[in-house]
DNA sequence: CCGCATCCACCAGGATACTG
DNA sequence: CAGTATCCTGGTGGATGCGG
């Protein structure tokens, strides 16, 4: 039976999306970045060196795997640095490396951009959940 | 029985979670830029007004689903303008707001930060990944 | 051509309990 | 204190088919 069709398209497209994917690297970067607990991570950073308690408490809603497990990509990826003080209470303590420093100044600027349009997006949808209970 | 202990921690843990994110609504805006294809959608609207077809052919590997939930979005935050001409095969176009053109620059330093620090990164996770084989 | 509705698989991510 | 390990659920998002 000749039924490859369906399944060979899937396969031949989902082959070819990786490898352009894979050709443009910049675009699994944009994924990494695009991560909420990135960005906030990342801010939360801003002002030097952190604690993870410190970070677990600035991040509010944040569990510890993802605290963790955001933390370990970003060291992965050369934004931060991971120092453990042997002491009786073992000591982390996360810092920006200057590449995640190169980073900061936009992500800061997203953030910035959220706090100072939030109102005019808020309205935007007020307008627009204003129009839709008109029309069906 | 009086077993609320467990329960009413989490429901309360949750309620005050949602209150603090509802009294910092950035948050929530933040979570919306980090979408993967917001920043791909609006990268792609930088010059000027385009086609759906169009958009669905410059984002690679997107589904229509997602293209259009992620418009939709857009629109209703009031970010891209969505026009339908009515034709004999209806032609609709989008384009970004002036509140969109204001957040594209910081898009765009993004995306391109990504594309020219790849590199830094990707050396950083062979370090890395080197590493992590000696230790285990 | 543009989009919505439906079904479904998958894995991100939260809760919980346990170590060094 | 700073994780690691494990289980389990819900929402994201792809595939498919229909409608304007």
């Amino acid at each position: 039976m000749a039924t490859v069709t369906a399944a060979e398209r899937r396969a031949e497209a989902k082959r070819a999306y990786d490898a352009y994917v894979a050709a443009c690297p910049s675009r699994k970067l944009l994924d990494t970045l695009s991560d909420k607990w990135v960005s906030l991570v990342l801010n939360a950073l801003a002002d030097g060196s952190k604690r993870y308690s410190d970070l677990a408490r600035t991040i509010a809603g944040v569990s510890q795997k993802m605290l963790t497990q955001t933390l370990r990509g970003l060291e992965r990826d050369g934004l931060v640095t991971r120092t453990v003080t042997a002491a009786v209470p073992v000591r982390v303590d996360y810092r920006l490396t200057s590449l995640g420093e190169s980073l900061l100044p936009l992500m800061a600027a997203i953030k910035q951009w959220a706090e100072s349009h939030i109102e005019d997006v808020e309205a935007a949808r007020l307008r627009y959940d204003a129009d839709s209970e008109n029309s069906p």
